[in-house]
DNA sequence: GCACAAAACTAACACTTATTAGTTTTTGAT
DNA sequence: ATCAAAAACTAATAAGTGTTAGTTTTGTGC
């Protein structure tokens, strides 16, 4: 009759959300099933219910405090008295860098979204257009301030996300490279897209 | 009793995958089941096995067809007799291309290939981290020779590979864009990154 | 130590899954 | 028209799913 304790970064829910991040990331939402995230905690699967609400709740959880997160930092960056580029960079930045500390549910949010039911769905998509929709504007205004290289904004804005959104592959080498390097590496050969 | 029918482009097993594909992408591989499989081809679920073998050997046709698609170009590329930076450029657009040709295929070779069985998998894996050695050992070669900037060759073509892979957010602008922009843009945005 | 709430347990349900067995229908060549 | 092969069907199986109900154990404040 092991115990599901709460630690000092967070309450029993937020232990069982990690763990569930971890394993809807290592096998995808669907194959992810609640007996082995039990079994994970030292319990069994019924006993999780005194805890969350549903497999779903959990993955609305992780995903929405994610989109929560970019969301907010996009909206700082936006008041922030500096170039479009750097603006610019600063996101790429965060988005590598939370990807690199926040693996699990950076990587649930990018790619196990689509298993939301209907309602949540919706409301997740609608989120991330506009955080699109945002970062393009800060394109097109780059370009208007001759500040950026006239590129397809739509379509480099996809392409930055597209690839910040992947880096899960390059989750492995963090140690071997260190992530400071990672980041610097990664924004510069992202950044130099953009600028004349 | 319908039937499926071959077509002009495939045996009846090749319409098959081509269907799975279409599902395994828009539901995920597990989320996907034979019966919907079976009712898009106007057919009750059993009279699959008649064509194919299994469900998951319908994944590893479809990862590995695509997988092989790919090391060809690779291999064939790096015997042309241009640039390095030139034959990096005929990946990355050859990635595009096909991501908009083959979205559904690609898009599970991508995204899908973590259910294949522990044996595909690890083939799989190998064929994949060849075709990355090979990359990374292209700009290697462009770094030395002084045509590519002295950027960390791995990060870089995680990057780049990184970047093509999450393509399928383009799908749905491919019509207003058009093909042949958005692989320039892309391309462009890309290759930029590279050069000195 | 007692009582109450929190959190675990077991048993079970209602579904869904891929797949097999066995049978019937359809197709195509003679 | 006949006969064999191809391809469909129905029925069923065994395994796995999330979740609920009901019960027992554990932890906590008095």
């Amino acid at each position: 009759m092991a115990k599901i304790k709460a630690t000092a970064n967070g309450s029993r829910q937020d232990v069982i959300i990690k763990k569930a991040a971890f394993l809807f990331r290592k096998k995808g939402f669907r194959a992810a099933s609640m007996r082995e995230l039990a079994e994970n905690m030292g319990v069994e699967a019924p006993s999780l219910y005194n805890h969350i609400g549903s497999k779903g709740e959990l993955l609305q959880s992780i995903c929405f405090k994610i989109a929560a997160l970019f969301m907010k930092q996009l909206e700082e960056v936006e008041t922030r008295q500096v170039s479009i580029v750097e603006k610019l960079e600063q996101l790429i930045r965060f988005h590598i860098r939370l990807m690199l500390q926040l693996y699990d549910e950076v990587y649930v949010a990018n790619h196990e979204w689509k298993y939301l039911d209907e309602i949540s769905l919706s409301q997740f998509l609608s989120q991330r257009k506009l955080y699109e929709a945002k970062m393009i504007q800060l394109v097109k205004k780059g370009i208007r301030q001759n500040e950026i290289k006239n590129i397809h904004p739509q379509v480099a804005v996809l392409t930055i996300l597209s690839a910040v959104k992947g880096l899960e592959i390059l989750q492995k080498h963090k140690k071997e490279i260190g992530e400071a390097e990672l980041e610097n590496s990664i924004a510069e050969y992202l950044v130099k897209g953009l600028i004349k």
